[in-house]
RNA sequence: GCCCGGAUGGUGGAAUGGUAGACACGCAGGACUUAAAAUCCUGUGACCAUAACGGUUGUGCGGGUUCAAGUCCCGCUCCGGGUACCA
């Protein structure tokens, strides 16, 4: 029978819908439970890309072999819908995003079924849905609503928070005040990118390196938005400590470690000359206070008008200018020469009293520490730049380790800069009374650091890279705020009673040309009294796409809810995540953003777990092959010509090289999953997606590829729906050993997510069976089930074919039966001084001496035996044995 | 700069410190066919050599540990990803 794919994938993938064959269980009493999760896509009009069903597949071949092994799987997908592009296509043509968005999920639903992946499709979730982001806002009133206790490093409810006496004493706006600088999320000034042009503000990433807009050209201007923000530094601590207990690939791991970037040192207060202010500085070096020679304060520094003496204020004003005016980008560029000006003010050094100027310069940022630091040219390199520059004093206060005398005196003079440790050098003062010449990197640090603390002059601080994060975007397509800001300034929530919030309709989609978000033109939705008169706007802003992407995984346990986010019981069932599957480019953002909530909602009783996602896994990208000619030019894949290995383009007749590059569409080498299902079906789509490489890697698609495991799947339907294929009568056991030694290593390789070794099982015992030429039925139901989560249209039929009625499904994972397994005899390999001569079949239980002595005696043995003389011999049992023979 | 990966035939890739190159693509030869496709069979790291055997060499580079290294250790080179005046 030929293998007619396109017909049995169209069959099954009907019968599994009509029959609702992966509908979630709802009776949660089987303790073996299995959440596989797939991050939901972005469904964009392009449709479904090959990378996506990289992922998929391997959630879906896990999923398909838990629930043969008896587990209970929730296994869904959604739509992570809000998002610029639906927006953009609205301003362009007036579609209505909600219109682009529906079509672009039916693309990918549609698709997405024709690969046969075991969704519940009845728990299909859609961000842009009210039902579900009615949720999204009621955690946002969560969050604003709760408060972050250091002490017990817990959120808790709002209303627990005990307001001190002084503050209650200054009055009910004081209070309020109060209160809102404790909550998770604040509304406040935030500097943002804004492009004139496109009335939009635009995210660092959109910003090129000469401050222009991407996507038009035109200059991006700062400008100063009331934001909401969410204040995830809180948890800096938690979430760090979390990443310790979650099974995650370390490489993630250290990302969203770096991503935090806690840092211990400490801050140190300086006394400034003239003012009764004091400026204070975050170091990690407390110990190189002696080598301070000058200070520098960050340009939008609270303090550094104040600071700045009259003479010097029109150069100080120039600058703050300027560098308001530099993009992230263009400020923090390493490559680019430090600059900086003169206050005019002097610090006082708190270990020895001397006089430091202090600088204004952009190297040091606001958001990081306190915005100013203290400056060691000696010991670190920008400083020392920066010192040399402007001819401040360069101070050494460690001992070069170094053998070169003549570099070890440049150091000393401060010429050279030395950044390495050593033991500490002119670091003593008679007047404050602390010394620690002498002493090393560690103990200097501790000596310091309880000095400050006795002098009350400083203190041991922890600092995190982690900033608070900037959560409202000045957009149509995004959740509204439950947010009302009244006439008197007061900011209230909307109860959760009338959530959600929905987006009213607009006629145009363009921001306003303040800043505000196109919802500002929504006059009716806008506007709102209360029962005293009083009267508001709603919030104009909308949350950035993360949001609904933050807690889907908990609205897949119970979707349907609408009196509750989620069943509690239900909660606790599922939960957590037992794997996810998706793109490393989500491994900071997303997965912290996501931690983060899921913390909050733990501290609030909410969930019952910690960490969301217990077994996290990243899939490799999928590149595709590309053409450039001699001078490095890109040349479109489809003029290609291949002749003889080498390829040409077509139209001038060039030879180019091929090299290996992301898919594109200037390219002409994107991959669609369409046409491969079209030539090949979707089991061969699956298995190549899993056949190319570990999941994890970066790999090139190749259609060429496709035809070897196409090939597979036509020899093994030819094969096994042959009935003269099918004996009946006792297995052969060469044939009963190669099933069992596949059941064993396809079982091991999907629990490690190892699926390209366990296809090639497959292909092996396929080999192994089409050589006997006969197999029993037993045996063709066996391998028809381990092949299933990988190509489970082809596995249906021929599980039909031997006369079952069901699904295989459900069916249980076949058991390896050891003894099938076992060996009488191994072929010893037999090496001298470690390369292999020659093999030779010995009993499995044959003790090492009868080994050694039938080997010496073996006449191929002689040969290399007389080379030299024999020294060793070793024999590892069943493994190897080793001779060693000296000259 | 710093952090994390990686480098194995013509290609994608296999190898608990123990037979390097499983499996597959490609290629070559053969069978079937009027022919082609499809299918089936055989061979296939490189080099030397043979009637047959056999031998040398080989996992980015240079060292080391070990009876034995693709695998472990030290020092590099190149490629990929992340991140960045982070004090």
């Amino acid at each position: 029978m030929e293998y007619n794919f396109t017909d049995i994938e169209k069959k099954w993938q009907k019968y599994w819908e009509e029959n609702k064959t992966f509908r979630t269980p709802e009776y949660l009493t089987n303790p073996k439970k299995c959440y596989v999760l797939d991050m939901y896509p972005y469904p964009s009009g392009a449709g479904l890309h090959v990378g996506h069903p990289e992922g998929y597949t391997a959630t879906d071949i896990f999923s398909r072999y838990k629930r043969m092994k008896g587990f209970n799987v929730l296994h869904p997908m959604g739509w992570d819908a809000f998002g610029l592009p639906a927006e953009q296509y609205a301003i362009q043509t007036g579609t209505h995003p909600s219109v682009t968005t529906k079509n672009n999920c039916d693309t990918f639903r549609r698709q997405i079924k024709e690969l046969g992946l075991s969704y519940d499709w009845e728990r299909e979730i859609n961000t842009t849905d009210p039902k579900y982001y009615k949720w999204t806002q009621w955690i946002f009133i969560k969050l604003y609503n709760t408060w972050f206790d250091e002490k017990l490093q817990k959120g808790r409810p709002i209303s627990e928070f005990i307001i001190p006496e002084e503050i209650k004493k200054q009055g009910k706006k004081e209070v309020t005040k109060y209160i809102d600088s404790k909550r998770l999320a604040y509304y406040d000034n935030a500097q943002v990118w804004w492009c004139p042009s496109c009335r939009i503000v635009c995210a660092n990433e959109e910003v090129l390196f000469d401050g222009s807009h991407e996507k038009c050209g035109n200059k991006v201007e700062k400008k100063n938005l009331k934001q909401w923000m969410l204040r995830i530094p809180l948890y800096a601590e938690r979430l760090l400590s979390g990443i310790d207990n979650v099974d995650w690939p370390e490489g993630i791991k250290d990302m969203q470690r770096n991503w935090i970037g806690r840092s211990t040192g400490a801050e140190v207060d300086f006394a400034v000359e003239g003012l009764n202010q004091k400026l204070t500085v975050f170091t990690t070096r407390p110990d190189t206070l002696f080598g301070a020679t000058y200070m520098v304060i960050a340009p939008e520094h609270s303090l550094t008008v104040t600071i700045t003496t009259d003479e010097r204020r029109k150069d100080v004003n120039d600058y703050i200018k300027a560098a308001s005016l530099k993009s992230d980008l263009d400020r923090t560029d390493l490559a680019k020469e430090k600059t900086g000006v003169f206050t005019g003010r002097y610090a006082i050094n708190p270990v020895n009293h001397k006089k430091l100027q202090i600088w204004v310069a952009d190297y040091v940022l606001t958001g990081y520490g306190t915005g100013a630091i203290m400056a060691v040219p000696a010991h670190d390199t920008r400083d020392f730049e920066f010192a040399k520059k402007f001819d401040l004093p360069v101070v050494c206060i460690q001992d070069p380790d170094v053998s070169d005398h003549n570099q070890k005196e440049r150091i000393l003079k401060g010429e050279e800069c030395w950044t390495e440790d050593g033991t500490y050098i002119n670091s003593s003062d008679m007047a404050t009374g602390i010394d620690i010449n002498g002493l090393n990197k560690e103990t200097g640090i501790a000596k310091i650091i309880s000095w400050l603390e006795s002098t009350n002059l400083g203190r041991e601080k922890v600092n995190y890279k982690l900033r608070d994060w900037l959560f409202s975007r000045q957009r149509y397509w995004g959740e509204p705020f439950p947010v009302i800001h009244w006439e008197d300034g007061e900011i209230s929530l909307i109860d959760e009673k009338e959530l959600p919030l929905e987006l009213p309709q607009l006629e145009k989609y363009l921001p306003g040309e303040s800043g505000e978000s196109p919802l500002a033109n929504a006059t009716e939705w806008l506007t709102v009294t209360d029962n005293s008169g009083r009267r508001g706007r709603r919030e104009t802003n909308t949350m950035p796409q993360w949001a609904g992407s933050c807690w889907y995984y908990l609205r897949y346990i119970d979707p349907h809810n609408d009196k509750l986010i989620f069943d509690t019981a239900k909660e606790k069932y599922w939960m957590p995540v037992d794997l996810y599957i998706g793109g490393a480019e989500h491994a900071v953002l997303h997965l912290l953003y996501s931690r983060f909530w899921h913390m909050v909602l733990f501290d609030l009783g909410i969930v019952s777990t910690d960490e969301p996602y217990k077994k996290l896994f990243n899939q490799g990208m999928i590149l595709a092959f590309a053409y450039e000619n001699e001078a490095g030019g890109k040349v479109a894949a489809d003029i290609i010509e291949e002749r003889d290995g080498k390829f040409y383009n077509s139209e001038t007749g060039m030879e180019v090289r091929q090299i290996v590059a992301k898919m594109s569409k200037s390219l002409k080498n994107v991959v669609n999953p369409d046409d491969v299902v079209l030539r090949y079906g979707a089991d061969s789509l699956r298995l190549y997606e899993m056949f190319m490489g570990p999941l994890d890697v970066t790999k090139p698609w190749d259609d060429k590829g496709v035809k070897g495991v196409f090939n597979f799947l036509g020899r093994t339907y030819r094969f096994f729906s042959n009935p003269g294929n099918i004996v009946a009568a006792d297995e052969n056991p060469e044939i009963l050993k190669g099933l069992h030694q596949a059941i064993k290593k396809v079982e091991g390789d999907i629990e490690n997510l190892r699926f390209n070794t366990a296809i090639s099982a497959m292909m092996i015992f396929l080999n192994l069976a089409m050589k006997k030429g006969k197999v029993t039925k037993e045996t063709v139901n066996i391998f028809t089930k381990i092949l299933s989560p990988f190509a489970p249209h082809i596995a249906e039929e021929l599980w039909q074919q031997q006369g079952h009625a069901r699904t295989l499904a459900y069916e249980p994972w076949p058991v390896v039966n050891e003894t099938y397994l076992k060996e009488d005899t191994f072929e010893y390999p037999v090496s001298f001084n470690g390369k292999l001569r020659f093999k030779i079949e010995l009993p499995v239980n044959m003790g090492k001496e009868e080994i050694a002595r039938i080997v010496l005696a073996d006449e191929r043995a002689q040969k290399w035996l007389s080379t030299g003389k024999m020294s060793d011999i070793i024999v590892v049992p069943n493994r190897i044995v080793n001779i060693v023979v000296k000259n």
